[in-house]
DNA sequence: ATGGCTTGTGAAAGCGCTTCCATAACCGCC
DNA sequence: GGCGGTTATGGAAGCGCTTTCACAAGCCAT
């Protein structure tokens, strides 16, 4: 199929080590016989095959990693964390984004069977359970960051306590109406949800509890994508209606930010009229003044590929889980 | 030094035919026979080569993508332009970010020769005419985005016209003395300098030659990383002065963002007080009401990812080089 | 000339896996 | 109880490259 370096040798009438030779820009080959060579694979396009090369030198290791849109800011955080500290340490990094449930399950399965990488990193989910039998089967260590896994690697935050900082944050404020807007994505078993969000809804719950107030069903609304765009419309969602909350907890920044956006719109004041609340303290979060819950996002990821590096070295680990501190930031989107 | 099959075989006591079968999950093992087999994976810690795996059979191809850091919101876009195309059709991707530009030049030293990916998309710029001459010898194709290049294959936006247009909306809105603020990196030759920044300085001075105004070179600044920190030094550099500009172009959003921020700080309202426009339109330019030229950054990755891949495959090209349109994007940071 | 060098080159042995092919063991059937 | 047809397994031939090794020239100083 292919031109292979034997077709190479042969059309320039000469062996293929010294093809290889002219390859590697090693010395000892007379310049007349490098022409030829040349010669030869310029006009038969030969582009030498990475894969064989590396096969025959010290291995080259690489390590893939999972995630969703790049149009995340969280998840390209962390992205950006994992990238820093695989670069220094040499493994090639491959990115597997992934836009829906099925298209998940077939790259996990390629990968779980595949021997496509040598490690794995999962941002924000965890392999099911069949993936996850067959990356054990072959050794393949995976580590989750932004998940808790007994059995995986995991870096994590402690979300339900992020959930409940935001939450009583709100409350102290003096709010007793209290929205709470969680994204959902959908998962490979059909139904819609999303860990992360789940445990600070938790959270959310935690809180109203502890100061006596009920939650209502009607204040949970949830978004189906992560954009500024659903954090308007599930703002909207929530104030347009005859009781209206006072103050709103996104779970995420970007959310956040959409509702923000909204609230201008509609001249509302914030945070007068309306408080608000994020998670993750993207970089955005400062520039819009907006209250939220930091969580160590690059660290998240630089930790992750760390740990998996260890692992795939087969050093030692001290501890197969991480979790890192959250943060409560105040700014003026819940403090005038 | 690394197991491998071989050992995994001798250690079941079995063939590596059937260790292979058990790996691949292939009908006519006996369980038992398996069992084996995995106990023995399972003690020798053995984990399959994916480099050996994908050789013996038909090719997995992977491209390599160069950028610079993930936090530049126009580069990540233009990476999940590249990503939307790529994972249709299959390769793998190989994410390289880069931190300077010492490490850029190792990098391409590795890839240009040392045959680690099928083709190349460089974001921001092009491989110096060393790497360039052997990704050549080696028909490794690259594509360039965001940068204009007759060798290889580019997509590109016009920059000049595009600083053009900044400038002379500014100049419509009545504003005669303008500052610019282009974002510098350092390149291999040891310079700093960034060809889109400097294109954009072109229609710029285009455009006040135009309206018959001087350049005056006090009224270009530059900033030395990307990010909106380094905006605001720049708009104090800017504005600090005696005779300071009405209005800034900033040479990418996040720039102009953080002269937005900056001019919040300091009480000046925007646009009467101090105009901004900004580059890319990036997504948070609609929160921000910045003004802006856009450009398609997710199209300007995957059309780089398309003619990639035509290449790739040998498919022939209808054109090397793509240029994508720029739009004048005028919102409330400009125009009251 | 002649024994050492260095230099240019090809043959062949891997690298770790998949897979084709051959063999052996086993099934049920007339 | 012998025959075609499965089913389980090992041997060996690649996949496309790098690299060691051996050998043939060519070089210098003797």
């Amino acid at each position: 199929m292919a031109v292979t370096i034997y077709d190479v040798a042969k059309a320039a009438g000469v062996g293929i080590s010294t093809v290889s030779r002219v390859l590697n820009e090693s010395k000892n080959v007379r310049p007349e016989t490098r022409q030829r060579v040349l010669k030869a694979i310029a006009e038969l396009g030969y582009r030498p095959n990475p894969l064989a090369r590396n096969l025959s030198r010290p291995g080259f290791l690489s390590v893939g990693v999972m995630l969703g849109f790049l149009t995340n800011p969280f998840q390209v955080a962390v992205l950006h964390g994992i990238q820093q500290v695989l670069s220094e340490v040499g493994p090639n990094l491959i990115v597997y984004s992934i836009d829906s449930a099925e298209r998940r399950e077939r790259l996990l399965h390629g990968i779980s069977q595949g021997h496509r990488v040598d490690g794995l990193i999962c941002v924000s989910f965890a392999p099911g359970p069949r993936h996850r039998q067959r990356l054990r089967r072959y050794n393949i260590p995976v580590a989750v960051a932004d998940f808790r896994d007994p059995e995986l690697l995991s870096v994590y935050v402690d979300n339900v306590r992020g959930g409940y900082l935001a939450t009583r944050h709100l409350l102290e404020q003096g709010h007793r109406r209290i929205g709470y807007i969680q994204d959902v994505q959908e998962q490979p078993n059909g139904a819609f949800g999303n860990r992360p969000a789940q445990d600070r809804l938790e959270g959310y719950m935690q809180a109203l509890a502890e100061a006596g107030l009920p939650v209502e069903a009607d204040l949970v609304v949830q978004a189906n994508v992560f954009s500024r765009a659903e954090g308007a419309r599930a703002a909207a969602s929530l104030l347009e209606r005859p009781d209206p909350p006072t103050a709103i907890f996104a779970c995420s920044d970007m959310l956040a930010l959409g509702i923000l956006e909204y609230a201008r719109d509609r001249g509302l004041t914030v945070p007068d009229d309306l408080a608000v609340i994020g998670f993750d303290d993207i970089d955005l979060a400062t520039f819009a003044d907006l209250s939220t819950v930091r969580q160590p996002m690059v660290e998240l990821g630089r930790q992750a590929a760390q740990l998996l590096w260890q692992a795939m070295r087969g050093q030692p680990l001290e501890s197969r889980a991480v979790e890192m501190p959250l943060e409560l930031v105040v700014r003026r989107s819940t403090a005038g």
